[in-house]
DNA sequence: TATTTGACCAACCGACCGTTCGTTTTTTAA
DNA sequence: TTAAAAAACGAACGGTCGGTTGGTCAAATA
C-alpha cells in the first residue's frame, strides 16, 4: 500500500494520540513516558516530537477530542436528552450516562488525571460551563413554561437536570473507573431505579414532609 | 529541650509524613519526590528510608490516617449525621459536608491520586464499604421501620441515605478540589436548598407524576 | 531531473528519579 | 564510663526522564 504524505503524517499522529491515551489513562500522566507512547504506537520517541512540541501537549490535544466529543450530539447522553429522557424517564438518562462513560472511559480518566496532576487546569472551564450548557438546552427543548408548569415550585428545573446528570454520571464513574461494583449495596439496575424514583417523587411521603420547608 | 528517642522518631515521622501528604496533595505521586518531601520535612533523604520502607509506604499511610479519621465520631459528617441531620435537616447534611470536605481536603485529593496513578487499588474498599458503614448507622438510629414509615415507598432508606451523602459530598469535591465556583449557576446555598428539596420532595408536582411508576 | 520538503530514526544530553550504604551523631542501657 | 542501638546524614548508584541533534530517505515540487 501507498501512502501519500499527508496520509502519513495523520495515521502516525492518530497512532500516537491514540497511545498516548491508552497510556495515560492506566499509569497517569507522569507515569507515562514519551518512550512508552512512541514504542506503543510503533515509532520512534524522536518522531513523536517531530508531530507534537511537547508531552503536554499530547495531554492537550485528547482532552480536545474529548471536549468535541462531549459537545456532538451523537454523544449517548446527549442523544438520550434529544430523546426526551428528561424528565420523564430517568432509567433511560442513567442508562446513557452508563453508556457515555463506558464508552469514553479514558478520556474521563483524563478529567481525573487532569485534577491530580495539573491542579484541575484544564478541566474547569468545562465544569463551569456545564450548567449553562444544559440551561440553554432547557430553553430550546422547552420554551416557555411548558416545563416549569409540571415541576414542583422551589427550585430552577436546570438544577433538576444538574442534579440527575451529575448523580448519574458519578455513579458510573465510580463503578467503572474505580472499579466499585454495587456500590450502593445492591445491584446497578435496581440501584438506578431506586435513585430515579427518589428523584423523581422524594424521598419523604408526602404526609410526612418535614415543617417549615418551602 | 531534650528529646527522648521514641519522641524523636515520633516527630520526624510526623514530618515526613506531613511533608509527604501536602506535596502528594499539590503535585500527585509521582510528581512528588523523596528528596522535596525530605526537604519540606526538614531532614534527609536518607532518613526517610530509615523510618519508611518505600516510597509507596508513605502513600499508603497516609491513606490509613484519612481511613481512620473517617471513622472518628468527631469526623464533620459523621458528627451531623449523629446529631440527626438525616433526614430531615439535609441543609445541615450538606454543611457538613462541605466542611468535612475542606478540613480533609489534603487527604480527599489522595483519593483521587490513588485512582489516577495506584488503578484506584488502595481506595476501592474504602467505596465499598461505604454502603455498608450508612446501613449499620441507619439500623442503630432508626431501629424499626419508624424511619421506613415516614419514607416515600419504593426505595431503601439507605439508598436516600447514600444518595444525599454521595451529591453533597461530591459538589463540594467539585467546588474546592476541582476549583469550580457556582457549578450549578447559582451561589452555593441556593443550591444547597434547591438540592434539598428536589432530594425531600421530588422534582414533579404531585399532579404531574409521569404514569407507570412505582 | 534537480531540489526542497517532510517523515522518520538512532544516538545523545543534562537533569532527576528511588534507593542504597558507609559513616557520623545522639540516645539508651549496663 | 562505655558499649550497643537508634537516628540522622549525604554522597553515590543505576536507571529513566523530557527533549535535542544530525542525519537518511522517500515524496512533493519546480
Amino acid at each position: 500500500m501507498k501512502l501519500t504524505q499527508g496520509e502519513k503524517s495523520e495515521r502516525s499522529q492518530g497512532a500516537i494520540l491514540q497511545a498516548a491515551l491508552r497510556l495515560f489513562s492506566k499509569q497517569g500522566y507522569r507515569g507515562t513516558s514519551i518512550r512508552e507512547i512512541a514504542l506503543e504506537a510503533g515509532l520512534s520517541t524522536g518522531n513523536v516530537y517531530h508531530h507534537f512540541p511537547d508531552k503536554e501537549a499530547l495531554f492537550t490535544t485528547l482532552l480536545g477530542q474529548y471536549w468535541q466529543a462531549i459537545e456532538q450530539p451523537d454523544f449517548p447522553f446527549n442523544k438520550a436528552l434529544a430523546a426526551g429522557a428528561f424528565p420523564d424517564d430517568l432509567e433511560a438518562l442513567a442508562r446513557a450516562a452508563e453508556e457515555s462513560v463506558r464508552i469514553y472511559r479514558p478520556y474521563v480518566d483524563l478529567i481525573y488525571i487532569d485534577v491530580v496532576e495539573f491542579e484541575g487546569t484544564h478541566i474547569r472551564k468545562f465544569y463551569t460551563g456545564m450548567s449553562e450548557r444544559f440551561s440553554s438546552f432547557l430553553n430550546h427543548r422547552f420554551p416557555g413554561d411548558a416545563l416549569k408548569d409540571r415541576m414542583a415550585p422551589g427550585f430552577h428545573p436546570n438544577t433538576a437536570l444538574m442534579l440527575v446528570s451529575r448523580v448519574f454520571l458519578q455513579y458510573f464513574a465510580v463503578e467503572i473507573l474505580f472499579g466499585v461494583p454495587n456500590q450502593f449495596g445492591m445491584d446497578t439496575p435496581l440501584a438506578m431505579a431506586e435513585i430515579s424514583q427518589i428523584l423523581r417523587a422524594g424521598m419523604f411521603r408526602q404526609e410526612a414532609l418535614p415543617p417549615g420547608k418551602p
